[in-house]
DNA sequence: GCCATAGTTCAAAAATTATTGAAATGTCTG
DNA sequence: CAGACATTTCAATAATTTTTGAACTATGGC
C-alpha cells in the first residue's frame, strides 16, 4: 500500500501532503465557511465538509488532513461534530482498515439536524426561567406593559417549542 | 470632568452607579444572551436590549450604563448595533437632552431584520461563486455526483434568496 | 499477545472577538 | 457662540474560541 522507504511521503512532523486545493474548492470552502459563521460553526469543520462535498470519492482521515494541511486533533475533532450532526458518513470498503468519509446525501437534512441542535435545548431550557421571570415581574409590580411583553415572550417561546418538531422532525436514530 | 467629589454616586472611573438588577432581570438576560449566542450577537448586546425589555420606562444611556455595570463603548456600540437591527427605538421627552430607549413594539420584526442582516448578504455574495464552482468543477472533469451536488447547491441557493424576501419583507424605512 | 496503524484527547498556543476608557466629536442651551 | 453635556470612536486590553501536536487509547492482523 505504502511505499516502504518513505512513508506517505510523509514531512517532519507527521502532516501527510497531498494536492492543494484547486480554485474551485477553495471558492466552495469560502461559500461554507461563510455560511458556517452565521451558525457558529468553526472554520476547520466547514472546510473538511466542503472538501468532502466536492471529492468524487470519499476520503480517509489522511487525505483530508494532507489536502486541507490541518492538524491531525482538528480533523479528529471536525470529523466528530459532522458525525454528531449526521452531516456525513463514513463508507469501510471490506479488508480495509481506514474509514473513508462523505457527505450525507440530503445536505438540507443535515442543516435541520444542525440547527435542531442549536435552537432545541435553548427553547427547552427557557421554558421554566421565562415563567419564574413572568412571576417575578409580577410579583415586583411591574407595569402592565412589562407583563403583557414578558407574557408574549412566554407563550412565543411555548409556541417554538411545540411547532419545532414538526417543522424540523428528529431523524429516525434518535 | 470627573467628580471632584462626588456626582452621581460614581465611583472611581466614570460609572454611574444604579440599583443591581434584580433576579428575575438576570434570568430574563441569561435567556437573552444564549438566544443571542445561537445568532452570533455579543452578550453585552443581548443584556441591553433584556434590561430595556424588561423595564417599565424608557431608560437612559446613564441607566443601562449604571445597572448593567458596563463601559460607556459598549452601551454606545450595543445601542447603535440595535438601533441598526430596529430592535430599540428612542423617545425624546420635550426639553430633554438626553434620549431614551425602549424595545420596538414587535420582537418577531427585530428577530426579521437580524436575520435578514445576516443571511442576505451570504446569499447574495454566494450567487457568482458557487456559478463559479459549478464550472470549475465541469472543466475539471468532476464525476457526475459531484456536478450533481453542486448543481442541487446552486439551486437551492437561488431560490433561498428568491424566497427570502417574500417570507421576510424588508421593513418600509430601508 | 504484540506490533503497527488509526484515531482521540486535552493542555498549551494562536487566532479571533468583545470590551474598555480616554480622547474626539457633535449638539443643545443659555 | 461658549461651554457643558451626551454620545461616538478606536487603539489597547481582556476574554473567548479555535487550532495544534504530542501523548494516549483502541483495534486489527499476524
Amino acid at each position: 500500500m505504502k511505499p516502504p522507504s518513505e512513508k506517505t511521503a510523509g514531512r517532519r512532523s507527521s502532516r501527510p501532503s497531498f494536492e492543494p486545493l484547486q480554485p474551485h474548492e477553495v471558492e466552495l470552502a469560502d461559500f461554507f465557511v461563510r455560511m458556517a459563521g452565521i451558525l457558529g460553526v468553526p472554520r476547520s469543520v466547514a472546510e473538511i465538509y466542503s472538501l468532502l462535498y466536492a471529492a468524487s470519492a470519499p476520503l480517509d482521515f489522511d487525505q483530508i488532513q494532507g489536502r486541507l494541511g490541518m492538524s491531525k486533533g482538528s480533523v479528529s475533532q471536525g470529523l466528530k461534530f459532522l458525525r454528531d450532526h449526521e452531516m456525513v458518513l463514513s463508507v469501510k470498503a471490506k479488508g480495509d482498515r481506514r474509514e473513508r468519509w462523505q457527505p450525507t446525501p440530503s445536505l438540507a437534512a443535515s442543516l435541520v439536524t444542525l440547527l435542531r441542535s442549536q435552537v432545541l435545548p435553548a427553547l427547552e431550557l427557557a421554558q421554566p426561567s421565562l415563567q419564574r421571570v413572568l412571576e417575578g415581574a409580577q410579583k415586583k409590580g411591574a407595569s402592565p406593559e412589562v407583563i403583557e411583553r414578558l407574557g408574549r415572550l412566554n407563550r412565543w417561546n411555548a409556541r417554538a417549542l411545540e411547532l419545532f418538531p414538526l417543522l424540523l422532525p428528529p431523524p429516525p436514530g434518535s
